[in-house]
RNA sequence: AGGGCUAUCGCCAAGCGGUAAGGCACAGCACUUUGACUGCUGCAGUCGCUGGUUCGAAUCCAGCUAGCCCUG
């Protein structure tokens, strides 16, 4: 019998590092590859920021390719990520919400880009260094599962693959530790068993996404009003683009107590401060929704959501009010719904799907 | 140019003769494959200015300056 070929993406860091081994060792025909998204090619040798879509990814992942005796090709992925990464992160941010660029990377460049290329070059699968499992229920659909270690699940930032994506993906990393993962770097000998995780976002390394966004533009975003709830004018921000709903750093608000943002008015170039407690809501809608256990929502279904990466996850009751349009009523109020993020239901350790976080 | 009140960190504010609390803001670090949240650490050699009393003053006294209020 033939060996199954598999595209691992391979960003340099530990986890799909290991995950080329992992899928070897497992008998299969394995390729890396690594994908050219938003650095220039004299940044890519700079030693900094590993993981996920750092500078030094060629460079690393080459060697671990070379180390694994694997064959190894660079993929150019620059148009696709500025069009669905890079735009849509400014874009969102312009319109008054909040993006999750990883979300978008995951969905459109890797499984849309990535994986096609991958089954043009005559793989069966793409494969990832993600902390999440992909299973086949009973009904005969495929989901994603929790990884093995509730410390580091990556299920959130995937809620958007499609079946027939799902069905050519492998994670094998999603059943082991992250202390286990480096653990088999070292007893291999990679180089990058000690990378650290990455963070932050890649294509902003210093952090500075603000700036990022002026640059890109060319233009300066305008100031305007802070304002209470009640439309008190309490001072001046710096452009709706520097805040998101719960942010407390960088107000520049001394009023006595902490402060938050509430909402963004993009309509009105505001935005709404008030105190910890009026950031709480207990109900949310999301569009742009994908499920994975079942075809579609029927009637109303008991679920726990995350509404952003690192949120452990609340009981809530969903179901649908209009065709793409999930409401989630929680059991208890949440903290910092926030438009742009998005929501991912969960049943147990199984992903039953998402969408994106609008407007109330 | 009569009378009263007040002047302490960017903002608010303790202090009432014994050697500058606290909150907010801000900064750094930790956490984090998004933005945030959170936690930890830091943050007035000086109390509007000038003199005086005292072993010792932000705290008492005098003058000056500034702001607020009342009466001309």
């Amino acid at each position: 019998m033939e060996k199954k070929k598999v595209v691992i993406g391979m960003s340099g860091g530990v986890d799909s590092s290991v995950a080329a081994h992992l899928l070897k060792e497992a008998g299969y025909d394995v390729v890396g590859v690594t994908m050219q998204i938003w650095q220039t090619e004299d940044a890519c040798s700079l030693e900094e920021n590993g993981g996920c879509c750092g500078l030094s990814a060629v460079e690393d992942a080459r060697r671990v390719a070379s180390d694994l005796g694997i064959p190894y090709y660079v993929m150019n992925f620059r148009n696709e990520f500025k069009a669905n990464v890079m735009d849509y992160f400014v874009d969102e941010y312009l319109k008054g919400r909040t993006p999750n660029p990883c979300i978008a990377c995951n969905r459109y460049v890797k499984w849309e880009s990535l994986l096609k290329r991958s089954l043009d070059i005559g793989a069966d699968y793409i494969a990832t260094g993600h902390y999440a499992r992909v299973v086949k229920l009973d009904n005969g659909r495929y989901t994603l599962k929790k990884s093995a270690t509730a410390a580091k699940d990556q299920t959130y930032a995937l809620y958007n693959l499609t079946q027939y994506q799902l069905e050519h993906t492998l994670m094998p990393v999603g059943e082991y530790t992250k202390d286990e993962i480096r653990k088999i770097a070292e007893d291999i000998g990679l180089q990058v068993a000690n990378k650290p995780d990455s963070q932050e976002i890649c294509f902003v390394p210093d952090n500075d996404y603000a700036k990022f966004i002026e640059e890109t533009t060319g233009e300066k975003v305008k100031p305007g009003n802070f304002v209470t709830p009640e439309g008190k004018v309490i001072g001046q921000h710096k452009g709706i683009i520097h805040y998101t709903v719960g942010q407390r750093k960088g107000l520049n608000l001394s009023m006595g107590h902490p402060v938050f943002v509430v909402a963004i008015r993009p309509e009105t170039n505001e935005v709404v401060i008030g105190n910890a407690e009026d950031v709480f809501a207990p109900s949310l809608r999301c569009n742009n929704v994908n499920f994975m256990m079942f075809e579609d929502l029927e009637g109303e279904m008991e679920v726990t959501a995350k509404i952003r990466y690192s949120h452990a996850g609340s009981k809530c009751i969903i179901r649908k009010v209009d065709d793409d349009v999930v409401e989630c009523i929680f059991e208890e109020p949440q903290r910092a719904i926030t438009p742009g993020q998005a929501v991912v239901f969960y049943d147990g350790d199984y992903v039953v799907g998402g969408g994106t976080i609008i407007k109330e």
